[in-house]
DNA sequence: TATTTTTGACTATGGATGTTGTCACACAAG
DNA sequence: CTTGTGTGACAACATCCATAGTCAAAAATA
């Protein structure tokens, strides 16, 4: 009936507990569900990250497993972006410490980022494996985190080639092509349980990447 | 008791019906289930293709499900492959057709992919989306699918360069990620409702590959 | 025709899980 | 101290689904 002393006693965001803001509490939650969280879906897969489960895992109870996520899309969406963004900083970071030309960087980049996935192959699962696929909504966040990706890719490499040269070809693409291929061969040695030593990976992908861009270089425009 | 008549009369296979042997039945079941599996694994997801949904399209009972897949991962193995198998003959049909040089080749097997993508999408989630991410078994299945195209794209390369300017590379893992980055663009292409034409595709896929084939001609062997 | 197999429609069971709710205790605020 | 909010353990409910089973009709075989 008295809206006004309702909106009052019920727009207030929370009181201290422990110490700790509402918000604190909040976010300090949400970070032991989202560890919780990439623990299992970085091991056994989304499938088996059920409510419970993670609930445990984080030692928090269901209430705060919707106030985190949401439900089970909301959960998965939120630990794939922390890793695109931790990942996606380790990789500028990793560019930005080397002689800036474009091989050291190149080889800085795909450095990093093979070792970024075998300290971490949870990571790799969840940002490679278990993003794809769940449902409409997640496939677009994953080609937007592709994308982020993409376009490192392209900055880096446009100062190395004449624009005229590629006309007719789409930089956007071509690097969406070389991530796949990166993307694929990381899957596939996460897969493989890491069969091979991060040098070859990174000079076999190196051997891709100048081709690609030696390529763009020298060749006549298209007719 | 009878162990012996009991034998006798449970070892024959099965009896004629509606003048068909029960092995062209079984087989005919198993076409149609595949098929509605195919379907809705193709435009709705794995997820969506549950026993009764399938056998509702298929038009059969759940009997005949388990007699055809055993169970949900049976079904998606037996439609990848199905599906990995058509499309390899497609490529190879295509390879074959066209006179035997690596560009033409090249050029066949990439408009014949994305021509088989836009044609039957369905196929393409199957193979490139849904497979993933859904068990270790299953994605072994798959890594072993991506192998065929892998060995199928060595073949056709390996006359292209000297043997000796690649020691410290590795075919399989080249190829992998050829495969992987035509791949991730199929995917794109498929999520973006294809946005792109055949022939746009095949140029930016041609330069990668010409790219990544004259990088293996041209270069110095490795320091 | 009598018997057995094959099939289809349908039901039953059991398990897993998302989601909501209950209750008692811990803690903060007046 | 009293009141109300925050928290944790746990139960209740509803839903979905794989899987097994029942029963009768259709069709083949003897």
């Amino acid at each position: 009936m008295d809206v006004v002393t309702q909106a009052k006693t019920t727009s207030v965001p929370g009181r201290m507990y422990r110490g700790e803001s509402h918000a604190a509490r909040k976010k300090e939650r949400q970070d032991k569900l989202s560890a919780a969280a990439l623990e299992i879906i970085g091991t056994e897969g989304f499938k088996a990250a059920t409510v419970r489960k993670v609930c445990r895992e984080a030692g928090l109870t269901e209430r705060y497993y919707y106030e985190a996520f949401g439900n089970a899309q909301g959960m998965l969406k939120l630990v794939y972006e922390q890793q695109i963004g931790r990942l996606a900083s380790t990789l500028y970071e990793a560019v930005n410490s080397v002689e800036q030309t474009p091989t050291a960087m190149a080889e800085a980049a795909l450095t990093s980022l093979f070792g970024a996935i075998k300290k971490d192959p949870r990571m790799a699962r969840v940002i490679y494996i278990e993003i794809v696929g769940v449902s409409e909504e997640l496939d677009e966040v994953y080609r937007k985190g592709q994308r982020r990706f993409d376009e490192l890719l392209v900055k880096l490499s446009k100062p190395l080639y004449p624009e005229e040269n590629t006309a007719d070809l789409d930089d956007l693409l071509m690097a969406s092509a070389l991530v796949g291929a990166i993307t694929q061969v990381s899957r596939d040695w996460v897969l493989a349980n890491f069969d091979r030593s991060i040098t070859a990976l990174v000079n076999n992908m190196m051997a891709l990447v100048v081709g690609v861009i030696t390529h763009l270089q020298t060749r006549r425009p298209a007719r």
